[in-house]
DNA sequence: GTCTTTTTTCATCAAGTGATGAAAAGGAAA
DNA sequence: TTTCCTTTTCATCACTTGATGAAAAAAGAC
């Protein structure tokens, strides 16, 4: 509380006086988050000390409630700063499909994939942390005590902007309908994208969880069938 | 560890002499088993306290680890005891889809079912204690350090019948898309099972988590066309 | 009743938990 | 150099954690 209240508020640079935090404090606070960002992923909230964290990262177990006050709200950083890197670039990946492709040639599929592939290819490119960050995403959005709340939080804008546009795409498609078709979806994105390696030992080596090129090839096409199976179901016996 | 050694072996009777454990032992090691189920349930392995499982089971925080040992070894038990029944009603659904129908009338879809819908009736038929396994069982699942071991050990057999089910009844699709088809349908189904209520906020109200009928409606033939999806992209563009 | 075994409770341990206040370190500003 | 502010470390607190051994209670066996 007190620590938190010092704190600097913007980030890049803090005013004229003192100890200019560009030297090495923002780093830290990197590297802070870096480090519990991992060990978040792996073994939950819970499941972590905040020694542990300062351990990885290489800093006094004070440092950490320094920049970040309580341990819950180090988690709740860790989970901020890629979530609105995530939805700029899900909107972005939406609004370029959207202005691309005339309305009249919009697919659920075409849909489905700017939803996704976003996230297939940060997870890709964006370098390992993202990998951690996805798995602790998938575990957040399993945990029924809190969960919810907060993955509503950061994520439920973008998904009313798929559910709207594929509401635009099948108009006839009924909201129900839609947001359980969304629920299925997410449920085998984010256990894709965390890569818990299951699938390799079950598949003895067939698979790869790594494999998103794979993935690529197979999760649009499955989500957009399931989709249109269930709306024509659902409009062919009312 | 000297408290695992003196349990009595075999549940029902023990032996002869002494004290019979049908008084009240085996009840109380239930009521420890169902208060540790919901609150792992809740707040996963870490998130939740020996004390805490004594507390809610009403019993000596000692009396835990008498019956079972460490900590570990309670959650072990918790994931166990249901996991068993599972499987059995999984393979006998399974069995019964194989028997009732021709070879060449089986489909995807009823393949799917059978493999599906034993978890949705004990989900809504078994009792409360249903629902916090599988909210634990989905939690298992998204957990990288050790839930893929913990899944495989107990799970990894009903799964291979279902491949090897499927590929019977499509005997061209590739083991690769059928895996990858079992990864997406696991992710859908532990999310829908876990009952997290997000769909319910998400869809203000359109749709409930609880509403099990709602997913028997949708998820069979979701999943069913999303197989048949990949399986023909597959075969038409080897 | 007495004996014998199992079940339950009590008191407690050693280690680890999140968190904090005070002091030290270090560079910029005067 | 001295002052001033920020960042980092140190020592520690109050509390919780999983776990255990010894003693007490319960209940059939004799």
């Amino acid at each position: 509380m007190t620590a938190a209240k010092t704190l600097p508020d913007a980030g890049p640079r803090s005013g004229g006086r003192g100890r200019p935090s560009k030297a090495k404090g923002l780093d830290l606070k990197e590297t802070i988050l870096d480090a519990a960002e991992g060990l978040f992923a792996r073994h939950g909230f819970y499941g972590v000390t905040t020694r542990q964290v300062a351990s990885e990262a290489g800093v006094d177990t004070a440092l950490i409630h320094y920049y970040f006050g309580a341990k819950r709200e180090l988690f709740d950083a860790v989970f901020l700063r890629r979530a609105e890197i995530l939805n700029q670039a899900r909107e972005a990946s939406m609004d370029a499909y959207v202005k691309a492709v005339p309305a009249a040639e919009m697919t659920v599929e075409g849909v489905i994939e700017a939803f996704i592939e976003p996230l297939l290819r940060i997870s890709q490119d964006g370098g390992p942390g993202w990998k951690s960050y996805f798995a602790l995403v998938a575990q957040v959005n399993n945990t029924p005590a809190w969960g919810g709340e907060t993955m509503a939080r950061f994520f439920d804008p973008v998904v009313h902007r798929l559910v709207e546009t594929l509401k635009s795409v099948r108009p006839q498609a009924e909201y129900r309908d839609l947001y359980w078709c969304y629920q299925f979806l997410t449920g085998s994105m984010m256990l894709t994208l965390s890569e818990t390696g299951r699938i390799d030992s079950l598949s003895e080596g067939e698979c790869h969880s790594s494999d998103l090129e794979a993935v690529r090839r197979r999760l649009f096409s499955y989500c957009a069938a399931g989709f249109e199976a269930v709306i024509a179901k659902a409009s062919s016996a009312p």
